[in-house]
DNA sequence: CGGCAACTTGACAATGCTCAACGCGGGTGG
DNA sequence: CCACCCGCGTTGAGCATTGTCAAGTTGCCG
């Protein structure tokens, strides 16, 4: 069910930044223990907590949020096979959100100490860094995205985000991936109500942008929905410096 | 017009997150060049640049945001005295948003080769390292208020946040705070029109939660808008580890 | 005094929310 | 094997919030 890439994703995704000695992806593989599973809608780590270690998703959807009170909730990101939980955890001693499955997830727990051994490291510190860097950049976007877009252009843009991500490890097949998330999430994701995301969803379908059931999300003509969406991809950083110097 | 702060600001913000060994702030101290004075609405680094200089904001408003092609825009952050516009710039080449003034604003160029000096200082590191982590949970706090809040509660969230980042580095006097900025910039921060903003701003006048007048905002009753609005400052992580830990 | 930018106001339209009900399908227990 | 339940998706209707347009008003500055 849970995909077993392992280290794999992750030294895929470090290596959007740059390549690394052959040294340091050892080093990377020695610090991933076995994984374990969790099953979906879970807390890993929950607002208040001090984790000990740092979490690496390696497969499945997870993502951060907060919830307020009266119950509401708001995801302020989504982690992907490849993504960090925990790394900011070695400053900031209590964790300000929650971070919990969307789906079935497999997680690499990795002890601080060894994550230390990797920061030695100059070229891994500095792709941990564009890492951290990258996601601050994301949520610059969302901010964007909720602030100022309507309800279609604001969910295709977060399909075109899902899909560049999972693209650049991997896991995704021409326009195709999983995406295993409810409609009650997703409208927690682009701050709106489940109604109003319901019809969004149709509207992006009658217009033939896209397909999404059984948890597969289909880009049908990923030119227009960007286009639509006013996507742009050049916040992710990726590509090797190529497009971004 | 714009307080001579110069590194006093920083300082005092560093601090928040621990002290910091004399030789080090020494070496804070010269890294300080002579300010300069930026004219408000005035752009300081825009999006596409590759800036050579990491700039410190020590006196004024100025903000990061966006521009969408239809040109709305959003602001994503407020920097006020004592924070970086570009530390980023070690890693992400080319800048992925604007960073412009609000009011007018002094402001310090800092080359990045003395940045790295800073750096190899660990309490200095640590201490940056602190900053922007900082950065990033206030985005995410951002995203949970434009997302989940209505206009006043949005508004009012903002003010709060504002008064405690300020307060911070000695820049605010019982619930009183400079806020040079137009309802127009307001609007594009929270995500909202202009005109529902003003009405917003009446209706928080009308509870006497805050006065707005003259780029003065006073807090009337702190404990009441923080309710209202929903704030809780644990994410600024302020406070020395005490109320963190 | 004139001009301009920021702030206000009113009226109306659009977008999004809430409540309530129903259908479908997978999983469970009888 | 069937009946039921429950979570998820879908629909309709009415209401609330927010946006747009257009026209004042205010106050500062030249």
């Amino acid at each position: 069910m849970i995909a077993e890439l392992q280290s794999t994703v992750l030294l895929r995704k470090l290596e959007l930044f740059g390549e690394l000695p052959p040294a340091d992806k050892q080093l990377l593989n020695n610090v991933m223990s076995r994984g374990r599973v969790v099953r979906g809608h879970t807390d890993i780590v929950a607002e208040g907590e001090s984790p000990t270690d740092v979490h690496l998703i390696t497969g499945g959807f997870a993502c951060r949020y907060k919830t307020l009170k009266g119950g509401t909730r708001q995801i302020v990101s989504y982690l992907v096979p490849g993504d960090f939980t925990d790394l900011h955890t070695f400053i900031l001693s209590k964790m300000d959100h929650s971070v919990g499955t969307l789906s079935e997830c497999a997680v690499v727990d990795i002890p601080r100490s060894r994550i230390l051994e990797l920061i030695e490291r100059p070229a891994l510190a500095r792709a941990l860094w564009w890492v951290a860097l990258v996601d601050e950049a994301t949520s610059r976007e969302w901010l964007v995205n909720i602030g100022r877009r309507r309800s279609e252009a604001r969910i295709g843009h977060l399909f075109c985000e899902l899909h560049a991500r999972l693209k650049a490890v991997g896991l995704a097949v021409d326009g195709k991936i999983r995406l295993p998330i409810t409609q009650n999430e997703l409208a927690d994701t682009v701050g709106l109500s489940v109604v109003h995301t319901n019809r969004a969803l149709q509207s992006l379908r009658a217009a033939k942008l896209i397909t999404l059931e059984r948890s597969e999300l289909v880009i049908l003509d990923a030119e227009r929905l960007q286009k639509f969406s006013g996507f742009n991809a050049n916040y992710l950083h990726q590509g090797l410096g190529k497009q971004d110097k």
